[in-house]
DNA sequence: CTGATAACTTCCCTTTGCGTAACCTTCATA
DNA sequence: TATGAAGGTTACGCAAAGGGAAGTTATCAG
């Protein structure tokens, strides 16, 4: 016997709202049996939306994740999906270490501000230091 | 004399769209004189601007920018302006490191992604490693 | 006088990822 | 039988920062 689902209780135990999940079915993400029109998920559903969580918490849009996930559905050997993996994970990386350095660069500039802000303060008589 | 610009020349002197510059008007941001319905701007506004792209550069919303210029009409001292500043910028500091480990837990998470991902690719034959 | 520019205003459009009604149906229970 | 919990389907709204088109006006050159 499988655990299937309802819409509430899969949210429930991923942490989401209903919403979402629903949200990611209208955008092709997840398409889930019906019982008349009551949505059932299995546990590969879930499964799914695990993935496809994770990749959102990696920074993937959802389409990236789409893309990605079809080819799940096609690709019995999973060469090209791997392959697509890889290559997207690799765009990510790249943008996550520009971002990396940006984020470092705008860190170096704000303490230079915070600096000679506290600085200008000290010279009119107020200290911010401890705060 | 002093220089002066139309929307468009100090949109193009800054390097951003007359639109934009509208718009922030709209926001609030700056308050050009006119000459008629015209749109005059002298290089203290000039200077207002590249405040405000400072201010976008550094990650600051528009409504944060707002919120500190508003100040220089004010504050005379320049007191209350610095301590807000300060606070503002160590605010964003925080947020930027955050941001730091945040991306720093992704990229680890990634590699090993891609790692794997290799992995599996070279036990079917395929190799990406060059690519 | 007639374009051609350049300004102006107003207003809708875009992207991303849902939140939040509003309104309908169905089942189970008090 | 009334009602309330759950399920479903539109469909509008939000946030941020502008983009872009429409339609009007003003000015300058030929």
């Amino acid at each position: 016997m499988e655990k299937i689902y309802s819409v509430t209780e899969l949210a429930k135990d991923l942490g989401v709202t209903p919403r979402t999940i629903r949200f990611y079915e209208d955008q092709g993400l997840i398409l889930p049996q019906r019982a008349g029109t009551t949505r059932v998920y299995t546990h590969r559903d879930r499964a799914r939306m695990i993935l496809i969580l994770r990749g959102k918490r990696l920074g993937f849009s959802l389409k990236d994740i789409k893309e990605f996930l079809d080819l799940y559905v096609v690709d019995t050997t999973q060469v090209e999906q791997l392959r697509v993996l890889v290559t997207k994970v690799r765009g990510r990386i790249a943008q996550l270490e520009d971002q990396l350095q940006a984020v470092q660069t705008s860190l170096d500039e704000l303490r230079e501000i915070e600096r000679m802000s506290l600085d200008s303060l000290t010279h009119k008589g107020v200290d911010m230091n401890s705060v």
